[in-house]
DNA sequence: GTGAAAGCGCTAACAC
DNA sequence: GTGTTAGCGCTTTCAC
């Protein structure tokens, strides 16, 4: 059985305190006592018990990350960056996948809160963040990622410029030629559906393009989202041409390629397209996409900082800035065969 | 600020253990002050101290799992499975990532112990278990998965057959009629390169097929160590030359493919090839690549319903069924196009 | 059926 | 420089 610092303490015959205090090493102790203290702390292999400590210091050394699916490279990309700078701090983490179900969310909110996490990040996928009031209430930071809340913004975030992100895509389309360019979007319930939107009408206008609403199709981010979207497109061609694309997730990138397959036509040169977040880690995908991209370890190490100053404030003052912080970080285009078809 | 149950019984004007009972559903608590308390707990918005309950409890609730690296889908998918069964049992899992670090995994160990988790699942990367010491001697169930650990088997595992996999690799490469197979495969430290590279032996010594050792590459799962054993394969392809390949995880295959294309061979007219660990999200890997797979989502749920077991265990006795259970799962063959030149 | 009290393992005043 | 003690928030035994 593990030995506590009471144990110790009767065995060498100093006081739980003295103990306390060469493992915290704070104040300090006669180098006498210290020797021994040591040597018995190692005898007895003493491992201090964190939820005592926790308990104690009303402070957990603990974050919580929840995302809506740890299997998308987006989100692990992102958890290692935050991982990279917090691991060094000695901050660990708490990782829940709310697997894109509001509720799960909510739960994990709760139980994250039981657990008294000392701050929360958070890619909702959630439109209600009632959840949330317990985390303000007691001044635990939450920062969001990815998505931001619906209304209030009484909380920081990291996110990409997602207007931005569609102007890249669909300008880099329209450069290639291309005016009749659809779209699969995600909801516009959500910033990141609402504002990869807003770009792509933005770049039309910007081009006296108008816009044909029935190129625009909303999914859910999931693979078979983008395909049954691709389909309903496909369909409609008649009446609603296009000969480009532009899709705003990875797994719907798939799956809209998937049904312009079974269809028969041909990437690029029958229908352009630009994906999102598209990751090739084997470098073999055929053709290569065109996709915007995220700076995702760079945005889970800003996370990570954004946690690490709003503990600091809280050990401080005890009363959070309220100023919070909003950080826009830039997306990128990667520019592959998918979309180029300038030659034909 | 958040209210105890302190706080609520001097307001109710009832005890604080009438409040734990109702809060805890377990003693019988007359109707009428049941429902006081209730109505109390939720103008208050009581939210237990999972801390506090944990230390008096001797219990988080929690499971740890370690894992050398989260944006491999291989590890995800198990975390997935593992999931799915321990949520419903309101087990929390904490999730860390050692990237392939021996002494990362360590200090995680000894991190996780400290946070008092009821039970570990470890895919370790160490030859060194010492850290589970007390694991062991505090009767904190462990499970490894992917690897076994070196020596002694105080501990339970959930593994796949990696030596039938390696069977079934090379044994379809025969059938397409190739006899010279080169291998890349992990240090056989691990049993995941141990095992994978037995399993290679015996193939081809069943086949009566003479096993030229300089065809064996040692690599170390990474996608720039694939690169560099296929390099140099073949650039000692004149004096030992061979038609195919089997490689022992999915980055390496990547990094082997690189390589293969570097020097302008074909796959799989020149090159035959089967990986392992192969997860095509996209659909769109050209060549589709024929590879080992392993049933991640079974063996996530399998891990979660072996935690369970112990944890009930050790509820019930107190002391832990010394036998260890070792689980050995199917791997299957993925059969595509990259080692399919039986045409030729 | 309910309350009082001990105690989980630790930290941090406060005394000396 | 070190020991004594209270108490973090909770569960659970033991009285009544």
């Amino acid at each position: 059985m593990n030995s506590t610092l009471k144990d110790i303490a009767r065995e060498l015959g100093v006081s739980v305190s003295t103990i306390s205090r060469v493992v915290n090493n704070k104040t300090y102790v006669n180098p006498k006592t210290r020797k021994i203290v040591l040597e018995g702390l190692k005898k007895f292999n003493y491992m201090p018990n964190q939820v005592a400590r926790s308990l104690k210091k009303q402070s957990t050394g603990t974050v919580g990350i929840v995302v809506p699916d740890i299997s998308e490279n987006f989100f692990t990309e992102i958890i290692k960056g935050i991982d990279e700078v917090l691991g060094k701090k000695d901050i660990s983490i708490v990782l829940a996948d709310s697997s894109e179900s509001a509720q799960k969310e909510t739960n994990y909110l709760k139980l994250l809160y039981q657990n008294r996490i000392d701050a929360l990040i958070l890619a909702t996928v959630s439109k209600n963040h009632d959840a949330l009031d317990i985390y303000n209430s007691n001044n635990i930071p939450v920062i969001f990622i990815d998505n931001m809340p619906d209304n209030d913004h009484n909380f920081d975030s990291v996110i990409i410029d997602n207007n931005k992100a569609s102007l890249l895509a669909v300008n880099h389309l329209i450069e290639n030629n291309h005016r009749d360019i659809a779209i699969i979007v995600g909801s516009p319930d959500e910033t990141t559906g609402y504002e990869r939107l807003n770009g792509y009408r933005r770049a039309l206008e910007q081009h006296n393009i108008i816009i044909d609403e029935h190129l625009i199709q909303y999914g859910n981010y999931k693979e078979d989202s983008g395909y049954q979207c691709m389909k309903a497109l496909i369909q409609n061609r008649k009446d609603h041409p296009f000969t480009a694309i532009y899709i705003g997730s990875e797994m719907m990138t798939y799956g809209a390629i998937k049904a312009i397959k079974e269809y028969d036509f041909r990437i690029p040169e029958d229908i352009a397209l630009v994906g999102f977040d598209v990751h090739d880690k084997s470098g073999l995908i055929t053709p290569g996409i065109t996709s915007v991209r995220q700076p995702e370890n760079y945005i889970g190490k800003t996370v990570a900082n954004l946690v690490i100053n709003r503990l600091k404030e809280k050990k401080g003052n005890s009363h959070m800035n309220p100023v919070y912080q909003h950080i826009v970080l830039e997306p990128s285009l990667e520019i592959r065969k998918s979309s180029n078809n300038r030659d034909l």
